[in-house]
RNA sequence: GCUUCUGUGGCGGAAUUGGUAGACGCGUUGGACUCAAAAUCCAAUGGUAGCAAUAUCGUGUCGGUUCGAGUCCGACCAGAAGCACCA
């Protein structure tokens, strides 16, 4: 009888449907819960790939233990389908972009049922579907009202190709992220959503989080908290002030020039006759270079003098104000004071520019500029301290005492703009009235349909084409006239909550059930690429903290523990993708001529989960000859209700190993344990039932199909799935038997069999006695012996 | 430039967290089976020297700590990702 993978995999997808087999009770609170979630995927007109089928995998692999475990499983899937692709191909086509999305959604779930993804279909959101962006809208509007979500005008990134606004993460080196599209800076009237007043608790969620370092290190970044001070300058001979932001006030004897951005609102108020049309060609000058060209690597460092001074308020001293452009104006308060001794952009400048340089911290020998702590000197009531934060301190107290600056922590997190112009997306529920006000809509009026357009294209103007929908957007509300907001919500709005939806996806009075919440989150695993480590992982945590406040969320962050799976790789080693066709690995055919089980246990087998990872067609073929070997075995006639003592420990070890390893993710080791089972089977000629059926549990989660075909052919009418989780006996788990290496002064010189936990001296004994090593040790002094049991004997010798 | 991560055979990767480096898989070589091939099963497989026992070198480089370092510390080199004039 041959492993015929298309048979077997067909018969048994068909079975879990009919049977509803994967179908959580959400209700049944009797048994612990765990929640394992993988990112949903946009459907794209393109299948999944390889990436999709790891991570899925992944969490699969645990949800199917954790059932077997006697877990109540929720493990659900969903699509973030609103979006750009599917309006564009909706632009070209003359077709509606739901009508494109719907079918992709349908594509990609027979996708996901070939893989065997144990997914309960009960539970899935679509975030384009109106009983899913209800509770969207329902959100955005509670944000409104607590003052969250606001109009800014504000400057933007602006992409005339799309015809829309672009989140900061949405470009990449003044590029759109899709498309590749350029992207001018512009301003705009924006919904945008407050995140600095989120940004400490956001820094400080991430220290109780499970997550991988580099994202919790890249998010630090993004938000980007420095602590420093606010210092206001007096302008001379007017009577305008400005205030700068510095980390370092403690220099402050040292700043010998100010810059203000070349925005900044004051520059055209104090410049001078003389400087006045440098100035202002400078100023214009910047205003047509591009972002990509404002921050360009190492470039040299321009600016011009306004001709005014500024009044350095701890000793009186008049200090020329220039502009440039590396004072950026959307940050801090858009205007600096310049410490060229300690500082390396400010001492460039002033080299540049013949600015004086004061140093005020002794800098023993090293150039300037020097950055370091050291002994204050040039700085009154700071000298002779060595120490930055007593420094800081002391001149933080000396500015508040007398009202010329206060401390002040700045973060680099900015608003996030919340408003494309664009047709595929959920609409903002307000209403702008002729009065000049603005009013959200009712909870009753919600949702606000998306109405149907026959032209979707974006217009170059920046006006959304849901302008065109006039029916829509002149309307009547609350006896009052006005007119529809326009702009709908960016790709990351659904996608920021969805994971509560899971919970109760049909509930049309709430967005979910408190009770439900609460036993439900948080996600317990989340798996999904690296990409996200800032855009989404940032946006849903704010958003859950946010529910967490009005008391909706039960828990202050989502998703307890994260995972990215690593990038798959073509067989050069580089990405697959647009470039190299020829390496692109498409899951289907893998599937269709191995199998997803072979799949399935290629990808985990491959390498750790978060690695990046080279395909292999070689490796596919090893990942197939292993099942058949089992299939070989199971139908060889040794299985048996007999005892076969020399697989008991082994057998004990495979099971503590596997269960072990799938818990902490690392399915490479787990499926090698059972590959050496495996062989140790091939050597016996009896194979104990209990210890085939223990096996084929173990394996069932990498491989779910074979898995119950072999459950079946052992006997068993009912699905391995729900079936218990095998348990090891430790004891009979431990190596008898220890073949300890020698060393002599630290090289191994023999080895020595011993029992597990024997007494140091009996080692030490059997290694002195060994003959080898009494050829390294003799006529020689010894002069100390080291014997870690189970582990190591070491003799020293002169 | 800053932050984080990575560096181990011909290849993908193991290594109980400081204790016999190279598990497992791929590939290669040899053997069994076969008229033959494929498949399968068995065995060998880090480099160098040697018929062999064995010796010696060996985890990016150089140093350090230690009885003992792939693992810890310092400096450097290479690659990847993120941020990028953030005051």
């Amino acid at each position: 009888m041959n492993y015929n993978h298309n048979e077997i995999e067909q018969k048994w997808q068909k079975r879990w449907e009919d049977n509803h087999v994967f179908q959580t009770d959400i209700w049944d609170f009797s048994k612990p819960k765990y929640y394992a979630l993988d990112m949903f995927p946009y459907p794209s007109g393109v299948a999944l790939h390889c990436g999709h089928v790891e991570g899925y995998t992944a969490t699969d692999v645990v949800a199917r233990m954790k059932r077997m475990q006697g877990y109540n499983v929720l493990h659900p899937m969903g699509f973030d389908s609103f979006g750009l692709p599917a309006e564009q191909y909706a632009i070209k086509t003359g077709n509606h972009p739901e009508g494109f999305t719907i079918k992709n959604i349908e594509t990609f779930k027979a996708q996901l049922r070939l893989v065997g993804l144990s997914y309960d279909w009960s539970k899935e959101v679509s975030t384009c579907d109106t009983k899913f962006y209800h509770w969207t809208q329902w959100i955005f509007k509670n944000l409104y009202q607590d003052g969250l979500a606001t109009l800014k005008d504000m400057p933007v990134n602006w992409c005339e190709e799309l015809g829309t606004v672009l989140a900061n993460d949405e470009v990449i080196d003044g590029k759109s992220e899709r498309g590749g599209f350029p992207v001018v800076r512009k301003n705009m009237k924006q919904w945008v959503i407050d995140m600095p007043r989120y940004a400490d608790k956001l820094l400080e969620g991430l220290d109780s989080l499970d997550w991988p370092n580099s994202t919790k290190e890249i998010q630090r970044n993004w938000i980007g908290k420095s602590v420093g001070a606010l210092v206001h300058f007096k302008v001379k001979d007017f009577s305008q002030t400005f205030t700068v932001f510095t980390t370092r006030p403690d220099t402050l004897f040292g700043a010998t020039y100010c810059v203000l951005a070349p925005e900044h609102e004051l520059v055209e108020q104090i410049m001078s006759e003389s400087q006045k049309q440098e100035v202002l060609s400078y100023k214009k000058e910047c205003s047509m270079k591009s972002e990509l060209e404002r921050t360009e690597l190492n470039k040299e460092k321009t600016g011009v003098f306004t001709g005014a001074y500024a009044i350095n308020p701890i000793n009186g001293s008049e200090i020329p104000i220039w502009i440039s452009d590396y004072v950026l104006a959307s940050y801090g308060t858009g205007a600096i004071m310049a410490v060229p001794a300690h500082d390396e952009r400010d001492y460039e400048f002033a080299t540049k520019f013949s600015l004086p340089i004061v140093p005020v911290i002794a800098s023993d020998n090293e150039e300037l500029p020097y950055t370091k702590d050291g002994t204050y000197i040039n700085s009154s009531f700071l000298n002779g301290l060595t120490n930055k934060e007593e420094g800081i301190k002391t001149m933080i107290s000396w500015l508040e005492e007398n009202n010329l600056g206060s401390k002040k922590v700045n973060y680099r997190l900015r608003d996030w703009i919340f408003a494309r112009q664009r047709y595929w997306g959920e609409p903002i529920p307000i209403i702008h009235y002729e009065d000049g006000s603005m009013e959200a809509l009712d909870d009753e009026d919600l949702p606000l349909v998306l109405p149907e357009l026959l032209d979707y294209s974006p217009s170059k103007t920046g006006l959304s084409p849901l302008n065109r929908a006039t029916d829509w957007v002149s309307l009547v509300y609350h006896g009052k006239k006005g007119t529809m907001e326009t702009s709908t919500m960016p790709g990351s709005a659904g996608s920021s909550w969805y994971y509560l939806r899971y919970i109760d996806p049909n509930n049309e009075k709430e967005l979910a059930n408190p009770e439900l919440l609460k036993h439900w989150m948080p996600v317990d695993l989340y798996v999904g690429g690296p990409e996200h480590a800032v855009g989404h992982l940032l946006y849903s945590r704010m958003w859950n903290r946010y529910l967490f406040e009005k008391g909706i969320a039960p828990t202050e962050e989502p998703f307890q523990k994260l995972v990215h799976q690593g990038m798959i790789l073509g067989a050069n080693g580089i990405k697959m993708g647009k470039r190299y066709p020829e390496y692109a690995i498409n899951p289907n055919d893998i599937i269709r001529d191995y199998g997803a089980d072979t799949l399935r246990l290629y990808e985990m087998f491959m390498g750790p989960l978060e690695a990046d990872k080279p395909w292999s067609n070689s490796g596919v073929e090893g990942a197939r000859k292993f099942l058949e070997r089992i299939w070989r075995l199971f139908h060889s006639g040794i299985i048996l209700e007999q005892e076969n003592k020399n697989l008991e420990q082994i057998y004990h070890q495979t099971v503590k190993k596997v269960t072990e390893d799938y818990e902490t993710l690392n399915f490479n080791t787990a499926i090698s344990q059972m590959m050496i089972f495996i062989n140790a089977v091939y050597k016996e000629s009896v194979f104990p039932k209990e210890y085939a059926e223990g096996f084929v549990k173990l394996l069932n989660p990498i491989a779910p199909f074979i898995t119950e075909e072999l459950w079946e052919f052992l006997g068993h009418t009912k699905t391995i799935a729900y079936d218990y989780w095998p348990s090891f006996d430790e004891e009979k788990a431990t190596q008898k038997e220890i073949i300890l290496g020698v060393q002599v002064n630290g090289k191994i010189r023999g080895e020595i069999s011993t029992f597990f936990d024997e007494e140091k001296e009996s080692i030490l004994e059997k290694a002195l006695k060994d003959e080898k090593i009494e050829k390294y040790i003799c006529e020689k002094e010894i002069v100390k012996t080291i014997v870690i049991p189970n582990k190591i004997v070491n003799i020293v010798v002169k």
